[in-house]
DNA sequence: GTAGTAAGTATCTAAATGGGTACTATATTA
DNA sequence: TAATATAGTACCCATTTAGATACTTACTAC
């Protein structure tokens, strides 16, 4: 049993699906897997999400260590994101799931142009 | 670029996103890895999920080939859930999940007296 | 004859999520 | 003078997701 944010997990699984199970949390910290990243160029790397969704993912995955958000005072504003250490625990996860995607795309004979490039 | 269900995909993360992000579906998938279970058993095991939340979840599970749902026609009915051999295929991300989870709470010290027993 | 069982479905309501648009700051550019 | 740029926030509305409850089947036990 774990306790975290007022709510209790079962297992350590159930956590880790509560810090990257968002909507787009894992997607995003898989851009910021190599290298740090500001907000627009996130947002031109993940168009299907809107600025607000954005911002929350975003947010969210700061509350939880997971990323850091540097802030320079300017205008106009510039903030960019990268991984923290926690984040950087993620690199596995990330790996092994881009794996399984394209094993699965080869498996299920998906439609994949790029898949066929590569 | 991946076609998959009428839905465009831009790399095989995304997919790999659509397939397990669902709200249990990481969960489920995780305790079938060891063996096959019966609906009700999944349903102790995931008691915060309500039945509909656990048929819903694993019907896309079964749609997207990634568990197997076997019917015993008898009554009171008998289902048995298992790993399809491209459900099989996820142990890596999911143990990384649950390695990332372990490391997390150690890290930033979260209450967890079964990690502690451990 | 009633209750219990397993694995659902159906229906209604409540809550969370997501989309669209407008608004903010200030310096630079056309 | 007006537009552009960036990284947001605020607000309202629509859609999706989730929860709660009742109902089904056919057999068995009480």
């Amino acid at each position: 049993m774990i306790k975290y944010k007022n709510t209790v997990f079962n297992c350590t699984m159930e956590l880790a699906i509560e810090l990257i199970g968002g909507r787009y949390k894992a997607l995003i910290l898989w851009y910021l897997l190599d290298r740090t990243l500001r907000f627009s160029e996130i947002k031109r790397l993940i168009p299907q999400a809107t600025q607000k969704m954005l911002t929350q993912q975003l947010r969210s995955l700061e509350e939880d260590g997971l990323i850091i958000r540097k802030v320079y005072p300017e205008v106009p504003p510039k903030v960019e994101y990268s991984l923290s250490e926690s984040g950087k625990n993620l690199k596995p996860v990330l790996d092994a799931m881009c794996q399984f995607g394209k094993t699965y795309v080869e498996e299920h004979s998906i439609y994949s142009p790029s898949l066929l490039q590569s």
